[in-house]
RNA sequence: GGCGCUAUCGUCUAAUGGUUAGGACAAGUGGUUUUCAUCCACUAAAUCGGGGUUCGAUUCCCCGUAGCGCUACCA
């Protein structure tokens, strides 16, 4: 049995990061490529960061950008996270018993040890060996302590209604060699290596003990996971050897930055999947730009819909530099996904930010959203945009006169040239209304005065919008058509031009 | 301070012991055009520095430098 099983690990602090979307996108890809499961753990060790909601948000996230998980936790019909699976519980602070029979074992085989250090003296610690430019380290104070010892401060610590810690007893010779597959060989001294806390005084376990416990006993076979794991890796793969365990393969995946080139963190924009999809990222485009973080096809396709990236994915082609995390790409991506939709669809991505903007959008036929939807697409990098740029078709604009008069034209022609538009339309039956149609009679009319395009076509266009950029005038007059009448053309042009004094 | 990782256009990256070092985003220029967007064409833009190995290194090795990560009873 070589099943390939690898997992995603998440603290439920709250939001999801990008990075941690990334790294589960990876693990996701990996087992979906080599036909093996992904499990979903929360690890929930740390009682003081753990936020109400979080995994059921995590979940959410997860489904709506299309990583799905085969065991763990997942989202019931009722919204709340539910754990399935034959490895579980699948929630580390249910599984406390497991973790303190195996410290228990690791203690009687003096693989670990109980330490009574107070946080004060760990502390002094800690700033005398940085005053003397040493690295600050557990000093091993409570390793050798004799049984007597022991015995007596145990008996201090719970008539005290206290529990000391458990340490690790790291060896103080030898190295350790952690085999990454993206990394390669990485060579640890063992000495250099801090007796590091397995069990917390207040009964949890730290990172450390859980992952590697938990790991083990899902049978995981791939650990996939951040860069800033490393140096606590051969801490991991010690006490798989403690435990006479085989150790997992370990995958580290190269960080994400911010564009200073700093860790990826909030305060330098968004980092949380959620604002982005609120923001109409479409789900493809994030998922397509996030894969592409780090790893590559080594061909020059960019596009990638989730099943090709599960085809072609492979850890080899991930690089090991970290990338910076540049909106900018994902922009232009969101745009391309953005192209690729259908009007009709996206006429449906479209309506909660219409109304959120403001626009009852159930007043207007699905027939004139889609011809709206039409014109907005090739401009639009995130639905959000929408509202700001759409306003004019649901409201007549409030028109500045200035912006009438064409620059190589003058105030008296763009009045005279608006209210003789206003009149041709108003006798332009209304067959003609069609976009096609609509450009041929108003080009037709201009040379049958003699005008040019500009001076005519430019406060039409302009009387219409209300806006110095905006699509042109007939595709805005056929849209127009379609909404309200021609009437609704008419008036716009006559307002305008009355508005030219 | 210690340990570790990394280093190709501004950004994401490709490639190779011998190439005009390729593509994409962004930028700029031009074309189309009533504006914007789209589209098309073009331009500019990179192998961190120093040593080695080699006929030849951007590629392999070493040193340096820089950036980042870790250095908690956080993960």
């Amino acid at each position: 049995m070589n099943t390939i099983r690898t997992r995603f690990a998440p603290s439920p602090t709250g939001f999801v990061h990008i990075g941690s979307l990334r790294t589960a996108l990876f693990a996701f890809l990996f087992a979906r490529k080599n036909q093996g499961h992904i499990i979903l753990r929360v690890e929930d060790t740390d009682q003081n960061r753990k936020v109400e909601g979080a995994v059921e948000n995590l979940l959410k996230v997860m489904k709506t950008v299309g990583v799905e998980f085969d065991e763990g936790f997942f989202l019931n019909d009722a919204g709340l996270a539910e754990q399935k699976g034959e490895f579980g519980p699948y929630l580390q602070s249910q599984r406390l018993d497991l973790y303190h029979e195996h410290i228990a074992k690791l203690v009687e085989e003096k693989k670990a040890y109980y330490c009574f250090c107070s946080e004060q003296r760990l502390e002094d610690l800690r700033k005398e060996q940085t005053a003397l430019k040493k690295p600050p380290m557990y000093d091993g104070h409570c390793r050798r302590l004799s049984q007597d010892e022991i015995d007596k401060q145990m008996a201090e610590f719970k008539a005290a209604g206290k529990n000391p810690v458990v340490r690790f007893a790291i060896p103080t010779s030898g190295q350790t060699i952690i085999e990454d597959l993206i990394y390669g060989k990485i060579v640890y001294e063992n000495q250099l290596l801090d007796d590091q806390v397995l069990l917390k005084s207040d009964g949890f376990p730290t990172y450390h003990l859980a992952v590697v416990i938990d790991d083990h006993f899902m049978q995981i076979s791939h650990v996939i996971r951040g860069e800033e794991w490393i140096p606590s890796t051969p801490k991991h793969i010690l006490l798989y050897q403690a435990f006479g365990w085989e150790a997992p393969k370990f995958a580290h995946l190269p960080l994400t930055l911010n564009p200073d080139k700093s860790k990826l963190s909030k305060r330098q924009g968004d980092v949380a999947v959620e604002d982005f999809l609120a923001k109409g990222y479409l789900p493809e485009a994030l998922i397509n730009f996030v894969a592409f973080l780090g790893w590559n096809p080594k061909t020059e396709q960019e596009i990638f819909s989730l099943e090709e990236l599960i085809n072609q994915f492979d850890l080899n082609k991930i690089n090991k530099s970290a990338p910076i995390f540049d909106v900018g790409k994902l922009d232009w991506m969101n745009s391309v996904y953005i192209k690729t939709k259908s009007d009709v669809e996206l006429v449906e991505l479209l309506k909660p930010y219409w109304e959120k903007a403001g626009v009852e959008i159930n007043k207007f036929s699905n027939e004139f959203l889609q011809a709206v939807t039409a014109l907005e697409k090739e401009r639009l990098k995130k639905l959000s945009e929408i509202g700001e740029r759409t306003g004019y078709y649901f409201a007549a604009p409030a028109v500045d006169p200035k912006l009438l008069v064409w620059k190589k034209s003058t105030s008296e022609d763009a009045k005279s040239k608006l209210n003789e538009l206003a009149e041709f339309f108003e006798n332009l039956p209304e067959e003609k209304f069609s976009r096609e149609n609509l450009e041929t009679e108003v080009k037709n009319f201009i040379a049958a005065k003699n005008y040019d395009n500009g001076s005519t076509l430019w406060p039409m266009r302009v009387a219409l919008t209300g806006l110095e950029k905006s699509p042109g005038p007939f595709d805005a007059a056929a849209v127009l058509f379609i909404g309200y009448g021609k009437q609704e053309i008419v008036k716009r042009l006559k307002s305008a031009a009355a508005s030219i004094i």
